[in-house]
RNA sequence: GCCCGAGUGGUGGAAUGGUAGACGCACUGGACUCAAAAUCCAGCGUCCGAAAGGAUGUGUCGGUUCGAGUCCGACCUCGGGCACCA
């Protein structure tokens, strides 16, 4: 018999799918339905070996679940707008437009290759006219549901290139194309109002039982829930300035007030005073990334303005300008408590203020404890503070609050961390935002009839700045109110708005509106989203946002788009560099005689460690080179074996070669098995094959699931073994035991699985037969082996039945040779008996 | 800085608080072959031992328990995220 012939068969296979329309969705809606989605890709141009993984796990639950007769919808489609496209027009003269269709028309073909069990009938792309009109359609709905607003932000600003740059555009505080100094510049732009959700959008967290854990925590940090109190000083100036404290009792900790650099305060008063103006551009010159701020030096510049204390007018504390106090977090002003607060506290040791503990923990004596260079932030008895003294913290925050409540100068308050989403972008690459400036008007939308608002076709991108706002004639227009001159809205939307609700939209891609009631009704939510870590903040929120959003709007009845959510790990390859230290990827290598050699040389190759495949360190192999050579099912497996699917895998020859073998193996087993009776012959007893075989159909079922593919993957190695070793059963049980095992490979290496299908004589598709199911009397256990331990040491094992009387099994055990010479005499205190497991006898 | 995750043989990893190392890779020995590849069989944590067997072993230190890779506390190391990359 002939070795498999991956790629002939492969092909073939994908025709016969095709034309046999096996992965349509259904549309009769009387069965239970199932929505699996991976995440979409941005139409780079290739698909890389992350998205086969992705897309390999989706298809193999998809696979799965349609066998087990659910409707299935598993859609395909392309997150196309973003910079990646304008950088490409800038870089080669293309127009984005081109660029992004002929990635996609490639990056399909590649996708293709694999053989995923997708419904293309549904496919789209973000940056479809026929899509981003109803996106715009969902912005006005938004609009008039009071979800969206207009209000002025920080940008990051390149003055050479008159643009505005992405957190990831600024390099050491510098453009990345320009090299000029990045500077901050306030724009008017719009907001979606996520924080009108923030509460529910918290709680709701506790609902997604099927999301990993580390993910609701994230969101829930990312929320950023506290509660406290918000408070106004008296200022020397005789203004009053607000400050949110999640510690109000600490209050007579307090030796400064710090207001943020971007607080309205601070701005007045740099109108006067240079050197204030000039820190405020140094602290601007951080950026806005939190990450930065928060490891830069404490920096403040004293205003020379006091702030009196609540409970003591005569108690004057210094108001600074700091620049680890954001804007967008609470008030924008603080009063800083050393003692208790580490950043206070690296803050007043810099600038000397006063350092006094008011919280004293357990056992320490107020008069003399001493935070030193840490703040101390446990629980203890407040001390130092007056009429608090004695109290507990919580106690204390209390009574702080029910007496400024009573003064009327604060109020409880709960703060969340979550800000509103800022959606505008200074972008010509994505969805126009369908607002018109009117100067007599204001913001008028724009009519609903004349959606889509569309980027015009001849942009230039040679130009500095926006191309839509340079264009000479876009975005003229005349105001849909007055009739006067007016002008479009030249930003587009932020591309997360543009997948907070694909998924929606893939319940029926033909509807008129933005969604088909009935269709999302029907499908929504999806029960398996698939995606990266890196989007369990941003996308995911989003997303939860956008639904409750177009709840509100009338689209929906639910507020969860996803219900199971599973993130996978990243691939990794080995990563090598030559002599002189320069990168080279793994086909530039030669591994033979126990080293690392420079392809067709000497040269030897430092070996580094894994690490995320990426460009710049030439890691990477591309998935159609490895199609080519063993076939996508090869590929696949490597992608579920081994390696649990939320954890990074490492991509290696030695496993692909692997995996290649195993795929041979079976195609082996199934095709040069002799003496099989006819498909449908009956099969019946209990030998060890029949048992292996039913145990692996429980243990797969079970595994796929829960999502464990590297467990299926061993339990049908297990299987394939057993095979292997029973090749003396009678015929009728060989089949059942290669019909099971042909079944089981099915959702993961689905070609294969085909032609062994057709090999064992069925008529086609094993993609559509119904799965197969253990048959319990099979699974039921004869014997049990028992573990017996002296003083929680392994002395041996008994073979006994399932379920013996206790008292009979300790007789058992004590009996054992090895147990009484373990013992040496002594006799046993204690003997715990765990049925069907486990004996420890004490001595 | 803050938040989160992960540490088990040569290696990827398995293990409802109950026989640590399933399954795969690599490696070693053998069979087949003129030879190689492929395939098949056997071995494979470490130490002592010819073997039987024994000791030891899941990043470190401590705790809970008849029993800990698993639970608790402290620490060490590595990795990820931090609002305009998608």
């Amino acid at each position: 018999m002939a070795r498999y012939n991956a790629k002939d068969s492969e092909q073939r296979w994908q025709d016969a799918w095709n034309a046999a329309n096996v992965f349509l969705t259904p549309t009769d809606h009387s069965k239970p339905k199932c929505y699996v989605l991976e995440m979409f890709p941005y139409p780079s141009g290739r698909i890389h070996i992350g998205h086969v993984r992705n897309y390999t796990m989706g298809d193999v639950l998809a696979r799965f679940k349609r066998s087990q007769g659910f409707n299935v919808l598993h859609p395909m489609g392309w997150d196309a707008f973003g910079l990646p496209a304008e950088n490409a027009a800038r870089e080669k003269h293309v127009n984005p437009r081109d660029w992004t269709y002929e990635n996609i028309a490639a990056m399909k073909d590649q996708l293709k290759l694999m053989g995923l069990s997708l419904d293309w009938t549904r496919e789209f792309a973000t940056c479809d006219p026929a899509y981003f009109a109803r996106e715009q359609k969902l912005f006005l709905d938004f609009y008039r549901e009071n979800l969206a607003y207009r209000s002025e932000a920080d940008v990051n600003w390149d003055p050479v290139d008159m643009t505005v740059l992405a957190n990831e555009q600024v390099i050491d505080g510098r453009g990345w194309r320009s090299g000029a100094l990045v500077e901050r510049k306030k724009l008017s732009q719009w907001f979606l109002r996520i924080t009108a959700f923030s509460q529910e959008l918290l709680d709701a967290l506790d609902t997604l039982e099927r999301w990993p854990e580390k993910v609701r925590l994230m969101q829930k940090n990312w929320i950023g829930r506290s509660e406290g109190l918000r408070f106004t000083f008296r200022l020397s100036n005789d203004e009053g300035l607000d400050v949110f404290t999640t510690r109000p009792d600490t209050l007579f900790g307090a030796s400064f007030v710090a207001i943020s650099p971007d607080h309205p305060l601070a701005e007045e008063l740099a109108n006067k005073d240079t050197t204030l103006a000039q820190f405020q551009a140094e602290c601007r010159r951080i950026g806005t990334a939190e990450e930065a701020i928060e490891k830069a030096e404490k920096l403040g510049y004293d205003t020379g303005l006091t702030a009196a204390h609540p409970f003591d007018p005569n108690w004057k504390l210094p108001v600074y300008v700091a620049n680890f106090v954001l804007m967008a977090y609470g008030t924008g002003a603080i009063f800083g408590c050393p003692a208790h607060d580490q950043r206070d506290l690296d803050f007043a040791r810099k600038y000397k203020l006063t350092v006094n503990a008011v919280v004293i923990p357990e056992g320490a004596d107020p008069k003399t404890f001493d935070v030193g260079n840490e703040a101390y932030v446990g629980p203890g008895k407040l001390a130092n503070s007056q009429f608090l003294d004695g109290l507990t913290v919580e106690e204390g925050k209390a009574e702080v609050l029910k007496r400024l409540e009573t003064a009327g100068i604060g109020e409880r308050k709960v703060q969340f961390r979550l800000r509103d989403w800022l959606v505008s972008r200074q972008r010509p690459w994505g969805c126009p935002i369908p607002m018109i400036h009117c100067p007599t008007c204001g913001v008028v939308p724009v009519p609903e009839d004349q959606l889509p608002v569309k980027a015009p076709d001849d942009l230039t991108f040679t130009v500095k700045g926006n191309p839509l706002d340079v264009h000479p004639t876009w975005k003229h227009v005349s105001c849909p109110q007055c009739g006067g001159a007016a002008t479009r809205d030249t930003d587009t939307l932020d591309t997360f708005v543009d997948s907070s609700w694909y998924y929606a939209r893939f319940t029926d891609t033909t509807a008129e509106g933005p969604v088909n009631q009935e269709a999302v009704d029907y499908w929504l939510p999806v029960d398996q989203y698939i995606g990266g870590i890196e989007h369990a903040i941003l996308h995911l929120l989003y997303s939860r946002f956008f639904l409750r959003a177009m709840k509100k709007a009338g689209y929906v009845k639910i507020d969860e788009p996803f219900a199971g959510l599973f993130t996978q790990g990243m691939v990794c390859h080995e990563t090598y560099k030559d002599a002189a230290g320069l990168w080279l990827a793994p086909e530039q290598i030669d591994k033979r005689d126990g080293g690392v050699f420079v392809k067709g040389s000497d040269e030897k190759v430092t070996v580094g460690p894994s690490e995320k495949m990426s460009k710049s360190k030439k890691n990477v192999v591309a998935p159609e080179a490895i199609i080519d050579i063993f076939g996508a099912d090869t590929i696949r497996w490597f992608m579920l074996s081994d390696t649990p699917p939320e954890r990074d895998i490492e991509w290696t020859e030695e496993g692909a070669d692997a995996c290649w073998k195993f795929v041979q193996r079976i195609w082996r087993l199934v095709s040069e098995a002799e003496g099989l009776p006819p498909v449908g012959t009956p099969v019946t007893g209990n030998s060890d094959l029949r048992r292996a075989v039913h145990k692996a159909i429980a243990a797969v079922t079970e595994d796929l699931a829960g999502l464990r593919f590297n467990r299926a993957v061993a339990q049908i190695y297990t299987l394939t073994n057993a095979i292997s070793a029973a090749g003396a059963a009678p015929g009728a049980e060989r089949r059942e035991a290669l019909e099971a095992l042909v079944q089981l490979i099915g959702p993961m290496m689905p070609h294969l699985a085909e032609s062994c299908w057709d090999a064992l004589g069925h008529a086609p598709f094993v993609a559509a037969a119904p799965w197969p199911k253990a048959e319990a009397e099979l699974l039921a256990i004869h014997t049990v082996t028992i573990a017996v331990q002296v003083n929680g040491k392994l002395r041996g094992t008994l073979e006994i039945a399932p379920d013996t009387d206790k008292a009979e099994v300790e007789a058992a055990a004590l009996a054992l040779e090895s147990v009484t010479r373990a013992l040496d005499g002594k006799a046993p205190k204690k003997v715990i008996v765990v049925p069907n497991r486990i004996v420890n006898i004490v001595a």
